[in-house]
DNA sequence: GGCGGTACACTGGTCTGACCAGTAACCTTC
DNA sequence: GAAGGTTACTGGTCAGACCAGTGTACCGCC
């Protein structure tokens, strides 16, 4: 018989508790408020202080926000991944990930994503890709933030495309994870060109797969793409991490 | 010209930036100890909640513990994979995500775990998988707690030698929160002996192909074994999303 | 009656000061 | 030297206060 080690439970980690398992019930819905910081030290009968370090760690997790003055109370968010960004981006400055991680991992994740895409797509995928395609060519002219907008919302497509949400999400987090490490790199006017004009071949390509149904091909085409474009910044003794992926 | 709206810029984001900055940066290594909470109020020139707050955000950031009474003050903890999984975890239970995306996803991530760890794979790797084989195999007869342990570090050699920590971390994350939605299903001892000599089998297979630096068949013979083990939980429904990744 | 502006009640952010239970190191005692 | 008690400090919690800011209801003006 052996006895597990406790814990004392601190009384703000009870009130986190309680209003997560509202939350996550569907009680609260996202847009609804919660009661006041003074209202709630009564209902839970704490002092403010507990109250407001509960109030802390929900507003870390990206679960609440809360706006001085509005007497509405703390507003409950939806479900959104930008908690799950920060750990993430944390975690890559804290273990020293290098380019080379970021990229096998951005590999894998777009390379899945497109192959299930490839399967599962409706024709409707297929409008919204094609629409996507031709916003991303108009706004190469108009510049790289715009370039860039459209550019993320044709992974976004078929990152839904894959029926996967964790999918859509993890790409858009090793994203901008990557962007975050080379984003200095591509301050160089020259780069973001033939960048743009990279990306727009290879994406026109990989629609071309997509829509035949060619799982295989459209997972080769993007890893290649993604290895052709950024492999350059990647340390030279780091790239035999990522060939095996190219076959 | 455009403006960015302005957010106002709260005491404790502040503080919490300042001990941020100085655990990424190494000045705050793993193991050492901040001030106390009535120092730092001084040093940052807050009072108590403020700091209270900030070590709140970055205790719920897994990066800091702290336990009263300890004169040596707040510990400093080495960056780990917690705070990600806490937020995969909640995201899961908001988005509603179901068994079959969560297992679409750790079939594509350990797929492509297998498929590097097979190519990249060393000899010590492989002496490592050796004995946590054996480890296996008289855990299976010790009970399922001890079985589950060794299985889990057979897959975190092979996540490990695949050279990628973001697959280490996310399949160990992917593989709690699967469990944690099927853990009442295998309660049952009698699936779990089944499960048992399953794996084991199973495991044995993904080891030689290993070996013989086949990260086809490695991929293949785990995204099978999942399948195969876990399909049974799944809405016949959702099948649709797991059997493109069998090829 | 419609419309602007103002007053007010209330919000969250922060500070101060206090008390408690618990820890670890020191210091006594044998 | 070992055992046990003392003590100075820790974090957890509470109470009460002040401030800048917000949304609304009200009121006077046109």
């Amino acid at each position: 018989m052996r006895f597990e080690p406790v814990a004392p439970v601190r009384a703000y980690e009870r009130v986190v508790e309680q209003i997560e398992e509202a939350v996550f019930s569907g009680r609260l819905k996202p847009g609804e408020r919660l009661p006041s910081e003074r209202e709630l030290m009564t209902q839970f009968g704490v002092g403010r202080s507990t109250v407001r370090e509960a109030l802390r760690v929900l507003q870390a997790a990206e679960m609440i926000r809360s706006r001085p003055g509005d007497p509405r109370g703390p507003e409950v968010l939806a479900a959104s991944p930008a908690a799950l960004q920060r750990s993430m981006q944390r975690l890559a400055r804290a273990e020293h990930l290098g380019l080379a991680e970021l990229l096998q991992f951005r590999m894998t994740l777009d390379g899945s994503a497109h192959l299930l895409a490839a399967q599962l797509r409706t024709e409707d995928d297929l409008a919204e890709l094609d629409t996507a395609l031709t916003a991303m060519r108009t706004g190469a002219e108009a510049g790289f933030p715009e370039f860039s907008r459209a550019d993320v919302a044709f992974h976004e497509i078929i990152a839904r495309a894959s029926g996967n949400p964790l999918l859509v999400i993890s790409s858009e987090v090793v994203r901008g994870v990557v962007l975050e490490l080379i984003e200095d790199k591509l301050a160089h006017a020259r780069n973001r060109t033939s960048l743009m004009r990279s990306w727009l071949t290879h994406h026109a390509d990989v629609l071309e797969a997509i829509r035949d149904a060619d799982g295989g091909l459209a997972a080769q085409l993007v890893k290649h793409a993604l290895y052709d474009n950024y492999a350059e910044y990647v340390p030279t003794e780091d790239h035999r991490l990522l060939t095996p992926l190219l076959d």
